[in-house]
DNA sequence: GATGAATGAGTGTTCATTCAT
DNA sequence: TATGAATGAACACTCATTCAT
């Protein structure tokens, strides 16, 4: 195994670990032995545990920037007809952030550790509810622009709409293992209630 | 003080904690030096760590199921004019559940434990999603039958009710220190998504 | 073994063994396994093992500082004719200090810390130099003002007198182990030249 | 850098930290950090992080004996009228050796390793005690020779005169950095007790 | 010449728990 | 009731060293 590869393969151990049990109750051991290395060799690679979960953060916050980023392009473009307006981004915002196993893990442990401080709280806080509802009400400003939805408040609307979704997350996206079936039900559920929404909203 | 008072206390310090940076994270040293007693001591009273937590949970689990039934029997009862009909027990469920110290902080525990433990998760599940949800359901099957809500898919009306209280529930009832300002920040947003969706449903 | 006796076990070896090799070189494991005790139980006693020095520090202050009150006072008192005057306080900074195993292990512990640490350079400086010289000048005062001595700069007397006092006790009393062949030697040598210096100024 | 340019700064650097902080307190990391090469290309250079202790020593030892032994000559070479017979030679062994820069931390670090071995402590005893106190009595030998200086004991003398020197030695030139205030202190207070010396002795 | 990668032994320290008193 | 004294196992981390490249 190439240097690099041990590398990667510590962090993605590590996340594992984290998201399941939080990253106290993880041992230097436990993510060793299952790499599998001694533990003075993962001092090799990085200054001590906490630095791997920094570089974990770091990607997560790059990673989902990039995410983010690239879907408000794919919203300012112009609407490709046959297709429901948004439903690319939608689909991107479930299949590669809640359902990515990265983001996911990450968001999970984010989730444990905002107990226990102050950064963290505010990461999660970011990731969890504000970028979401942020993206979210530009959407429906897309969507009204477009003639597509009534003009309402944008902001309001985002938070119910955002609630199903973030109910949803909660329950099959963030405990326990993500199986595909867990997946299959997010989807489901969600899409159930976001067709309902929409329903209620007058759109068609 | 008593030998009474002296475990319920262990209970209160171990629950404070617990609920704050997670079962694991919290030493018996940390417990007994905040009673004040000798670790040796705390084996008087519990035969371990983990049977602090055992109370602890049995004792939500009663309490919790002694609230949800007094609340279902009040719903039974007939309607008093004047007030909302289930304004009583909505309120019931906010304060003395979801707001209440000691079940605010059994949850939160519950919510970090989950990861570790399908007993917990299995808890958690229960007490924060079925059990409200079901609950709701029936408090939508006493309005309809009354009359007062068209008749519809209480189950699916349940859930879509039930986002908008636990995004703020996770938002603010669930994260950092449980202060009277972000109780009233709860009610106050709840209430107005609760109000709009009651407007929405055509109920007065 | 009761529980003072360990305590003091564990201050006495680890004296002895941070005086031989400083205190870094020096593991909790040695201290324990000489005691003996498991490491654990060190830390039933102890905060850690900077506490075990500080520990030490702290009596040595108290026990030096005392010894020099006591002295100061002996000196205060009538000449007991018969008796070379001064005699009794230089013996007792020579047995009760210099070669006091407790003052003396302190001493040279002291010696190699101050290499690392400030606070320890100014103790050693302290109790190796300042007040040395500070009460050889007092009894030299003494010895002038009861006609013993001609005026001179006591100061200046002191620091000559003391040079030589303390050659010999880094040669002999401040290296290896403090074996009674070399307190001899110390004596013999120290008093040699002690003698001489009184010669010198013309002391009978 | 040249191969021997790297294996001088190594030494060079090896010397300067553990002649502060002792040789168990410095770590290959310390002194390949400020190199800076990789821990790993010591082992090019040397055997182990003793072996550089060695290669030290030896040097020392070596240029200690060369300066004594080019001291010697000079103090048999016909006196130079005009000058203080002696006082090249004292200069030399002050400028040259207390206080040069390489002697002065190789005689810091035996002082403090000499606790640990007793091969270091017999090279210290012989570097700072026996070669000084021998050689100082050739001075007085050879200035009684010329009748410069009443015939006595010049063993005794010698560490008369030393006894100060050390003294000096200890309190300003063996501890923290060795600035070019302290030198100077040295100098002159040595010089001061050197002057009362020979006064005392009658020497003019 | 120099290093990237790895390791076994050891560091000080915290942990939940036991048990005689 | 309560505790003083003790412990084995685990913790994150540092160390000098090795060896193939």
């Amino acid at each position: 195994m190439s240097a690099q590869e041990t590398k990667e393969k510590i962090l993605k151990i590590s996340l594992t670990l984290f998201s399941r049990r939080g990253y106290d109750a993880v041992s230097v051991r436990d993510i060793c032995g299952r790499v599998p290395i001694k533990e003075s060799t993962m001092y090799y690679y990085f200054r001590g545990k906490r630095e791997i979960l920094q570089v974990l953060l770091r990607r997560f916050e790059e990673k989902a920037e990039g995410l983010m980023n690239r879907m408000e392009r794919e919203l300012a473009a112009p609407w490709q007809p046959g297709t429901g307006f948004g439903d690319g981004v939608t689909r991107g915002f479930f299949e590669e952030y809640l359902m990515d196993e990265f983001c996911n893990s990450i968001l999970r442990l984010l989730r444990m550790e905002r107990e226990n401080s102050r950064e963290f709280e505010k990461i999660y806080d970011e990731w969890m509810f504000e970028r979401p509802l942020h993206f979210q009400q530009k959407i429906f400003s897309a969507l009204a622009e477009r003639g597509l939805f009534g003009q309402a408040d944008c902001a309001e609307l985002a938070v119910e709409y955002y609630a199903h979704v973030f109910l949803y997350t909660e329950r099959w996206l963030m405990c326990g293992e993500l199986t595909e079936e867990k997946k299959e039900r997010f989807r489901r559920e969600a899409g159930k209630q976001i067709a309902r929404f929409f329903r209620d909203k007058g759109v068609v």
